[in-house]
DNA sequence: CGCGATCTGCTTTTT
DNA sequence: GCAGATCGCG
């Protein structure tokens, strides 16, 4: 997208919106005929199923400009909905730059910020205060556990986090406390609670993320006029990673197309009905552990009578070793809807397999590998190193830690996430609204200015007797905690006083110094992290306003010929200002009340928790789950960790549905790498704090030999299961690839023996044994002969363990 | 109230 | 094996 290409569309737009389209191959002239096909389907129903690095993204975003370019829908009426934020401003970016349209008056968002940016226009209809802050996921738990103290509910019987786990749950599924089903005891005393949960909620005006999404999907439902105006609005609805949705999204979707069981069509001449694209990759769902129905795609065709499908199968990314690989491995599931990625490129670098003999020495080796790719010229950050589970990565960051390999983890606390933000965040919730109990509890005594447990306890009790916020019950608490407690909330009632008016940052300035917070991490030794962070929450302040005024700024309007910016009228670009736009302030759709930059601040800081730990731009190996690599693409990946019991998981392996989820885990990981794959395993691995000998992953069973290369030294190229590796696996990397000539041997094991000999210890799965310490326990599985056997055994009292049979005592009980 | 000692539990994660 | 939560004492 250069220069003279924008400035085309700058004339060209004008002219589309005016008279019938331009050309609109310049928008077509570089996507293969399978991405035409989908960029230009009519105005139906379709369903894209978009392979691993087809060009999804870009088939999404050019599929929405050639809809404005060609005039069949103007830039309100369209609704595109992802599930990150980084998805979503990635759309809105690429979009700009095709076309001059102004994307933040577009309703292109998460879900959730879809449902946010609604329920602050109809925040009456949602039984709603215009202010109501949003939970996220720890401030949900720490309410629940409030709720228990408050009602004295068992904590041993109804962990709270397995309750927050039931409720978010119910609302995926749309359902309200009266609507859960109960059939047992324990149901209904996990539905009462719940139903404790949403009084108290509604009692602070908080929402959950579940409630974003049901609270918005109820006013729809119980609104006709409300839903027809969306429905009519909407003419084009884009779904992108339609393979995550759940079952209320999937629902929210059909009420705001319109063929929802709500959808009115009494008028003949009125066509409710807003097309819905979905695209999505059924092979790649990996979240139904969070209520993901890969089912949706399927019933999506089915009540929305799709007639257009079309299949990205061409892959730009991968050679065709990389892709077999995948194919192959994917081919054993069972349930799909079928597809297989083609490449025009050749096969490509071979997949590089290897067997480590511990997590350790897998660590070594990989950072072995890495400087000799740094050496050749490949930058870090085209590197990534994937693994099943977080624990994992400990051992390769001290592996290139002590090696002086920068590096950089994904997936830890994110920035609105860390403890000091969220504690200056709920003193400005607090400004906001001061019913919001759980900003209350977190900054009534932080920094500390001795209001004890004690205190709050009683406050809390006189809360709870007349059914009141905590800062509210405040007037009716004597003593000294009543006049400590009181004096707290005379601080933020001043502070609200003195930052009325104030421009944003000046207000987090000002509330940084009010609550003693900067104060306090000064003081500490090991604050100053912490200070830096609260100042960075001020530039946050700062570039969040800027952010605000993007949506105005003359760069994102046309241009003339003269480079003079020209006015854009609503009628000429579509846009309804009527309507809300993201992150700013709402305008009430009866009053006209607007929302504070405060407010749209905090919800900005509740749905978007920022980056992890962005150390701009250093270029630095890549650290991160399998999860969290979806959608991502590197020059070079490592896989790590390729065992039973690890990957797959092995509380994924007891069901089928486990076991496929696992496996399209695995299909993700591997369509990430351009250019080279590493695939690793290890024979031991330290976890919960003991040795574990993990067989390799049944996934190398499921792909193409011929793509692969053993990496590993010769005298360890023995299987398990006594085989020697065949063909191009068996030549081991010596003198093979001069440039990988590494001497891996200081790595390797003792030669492994060749066993054929049947098991000799007489135990089976199933079997019961006893073990002098654990007592008794049920064989699962059984690994290796002679000395080397070893079992897993689950002891009711313990758990899982592994014991190695030639050291574990165990007699087998009848 | 704050700090150290002890206990527990443990895939994956975005919003 | 380690982090995070909880407990109990000064």
């Amino acid at each position: 997208m250069c220069g003279h290409w924008s400035a085309f569309y700058n004339r060209a737009m004008f002219s589309a919106i005016t008279q019938q389209s331009p050309p609109d191959d310049l928008l077509l002239q570089h996507l293969n005929p399978e991405q035409r096909a989908a960029v230009t389907l009519p105005a139906e129903h379709a369903l894209i199923l978009a392979g691993a690095g087809s060009g999804k993204t870009r088939v999404l975003t050019t599929r929405i400009a050639w809809l404005l370019q060609t005039g069949q829908v103007t830039p309100g009426g369209v609704l595109a909905v992802t599930f990150t934020n980084k998805a979503a401003k990635e759309m809105m970016t690429r979009l700009s730059s095709m076309l001059p349209v102004n994307v933040r008056g577009m309703w292109i968002g998460t879900f959730h910020g879809l449902c946010n940016r609604f329920l602050r226009a109809h925040f009456k209809l949602a039984n709603l205060p215009q202010s109501f802050q949003i939970l996220d996921t720890q401030d949900q738990l720490s309410s629940i556990k409030r709720l228990y103290k408050q009602f004295g509910i068992d904590d041993e019987r109804f962990p709270p986090k397995q309750m927050q786990w039931f409720i978010g749950g119910c609302k995926e599924d749309g359902l309200r406390p009266n609507m859960v089903e109960v059939r047992d005891e324990e149901t209904r005393k996990k539905v009462e609670i719940y139903q404790l949960y949403e009084d108290q909620c509604q009692r602070e005006g908080v929402v959950d993320f579940g409630e974003l999404m049901l609270r918005s999907y109820e006013v729809l439902r119980d609104n006709d006029p409300i839903r027809e105006h969306y429905q009519r609005r909407f003419r084009h609805i884009l779904i992108d990673e339609f393979q995550d949705t759940n079952k209320l999204q999937y629902a929210w979707i059909k009420m705001l197309a319109g063929t929802g069981a709500h959808s009115t069509a009494d008028d003949a001449s009125f066509n409710p009905t807003g097309c819905v694209l979905a695209v999505g990759d059924d092979d790649q769902s990996i979240y139904a552990f969070r209520g993901a129905r890969v089912g949706n795609m399927a019933d999506f065709v089915r009540e929305f009578k799709v007639k257009h499908q079309i299949k990205l199968e061409e892959n730009f990314r991968s050679g065709s070793n990389i892709l077999d690989s995948a194919n192959e491995l994917i081919s054993y599931n069972t349930k799909r809807l079928g597809k297989n990625l083609r490449t025009a490129q050749g096969p490509g670098e071979p997949v590089r397999v290897f067997e480590a003999t511990s997590d350790f020495a897998e660590a070594q080796w990989m950072v072995e590998e890495m400087r000799q790719l740094v050496r050749e010229g490949m930058e870090r950050k085209e590197v990534a190193v994937l693994y099943r589970s977080n624990a994992q990565s400990r051992v390769i960051e001290t592996a290139l830690f002590n090696a002086g390999i920068p590096y950089k983890v994904y997936g830890g606390l994110r920035f609105f996430e860390r403890a000091e933000i969220k504690n200056a965040l709920a003193y400005l919730r607090l400004l906001e609204n001061p019913r919001d109990d759980t900003s209350f509890l977190r900054a009534v005594n932080f920094p500390p200015r001795g209001i004890g447990l004690r205190s709050l306890e009683q406050l809390q009790d006189v809360a709870r007797a007349s059914g009141c916020s905590l800062s509210d019950a405040v007037s009716g608490l004597g003593g000294k905690a009543g006049a400590n407690i009181g004096a707290f909330l005379a601080g933020i009632d001043v502070l609200r006083e003195q930052t009325s008016g104030m421009k944003l940052s000046e207000i987090v300035e000002r509330v940084l110094e009010h609550s003693g917070l900067i104060q306090h991490y000064k003081a500490d030794r090991e604050g100053a992290d912490r200070v830096e962070n609260l100042e960075e929450l001020v530039n946050a302040a700062e570039s969040f306003v800027s952010l605000e005024n993007f949506g105005r700024d003359a760069a994102a309007l046309p241009v003339d010929e003269q480079g003079h910016a020209l006015t854009q009228s609503p009628a000429s670009q579509g846009l309804d200002l009527s309507q809300p736009v993201l992150d700013e302030p709402v305008p009430d759709l009866e009053t006209g009340e607007t929302q504070s930059p405060l407010a749209a601040f905090l919800s900005h800081a509740a749905l978007e928790a920022g980056d992890n730990q962005a150390q701009a731009g250093q270029d630095a190996i890549q650290l991160m789950t399998v999860h969290s690599s979806k959608g991502l693409e590197f020059d070079c990946v490592f896989i790590t960790g390729i065992e039973e019991g690890l990957f797959p998981h092995e509380n994924s392996m007891s069901d089928r549905d486990g076991l496929e989820e696992e496996r399209r885990l695995m299909y993700v990981a591997i369509t990430r790498a351009r250019k080279r794959l590493y695939l690793s395993h290890s024979q031991t691995r330290m976890l919960h704090g003991q040795t574990r000998y993990n067989p390799k992953s049944r996934f190398f069973d499921e792909l193409p030999e011929a793509a692969l290369k053993w990496i590993t030294p010769k005298h360890q190229g023995f299987r398990a299961d006594g085989a020697t590796y065949s063909g191009a696996n068996s030549q081991g990397y010596t003198g093979a690839r001069g440039q990988f000539d590494i001497n891996y041997s200081k790595f390797a094991a003792a030669p492994a023996p060749i066993q054929k000999a049947a098991p000799a210890h007489g135990l089976r799965a199933g079997m019961k044994v006893f073990h002098a310490k654990f007592g008794e326990g049920t064989v699962q599985t059984l690994e290796g002969t002679g000395d080397d056997a070893r079992a897993q055994i689950n002891f009711p009292r313990h758990g899982v363990k592994w014991l190695a049979l030639s050291v574990a005592k165990l007699t087998p009980v009848p």
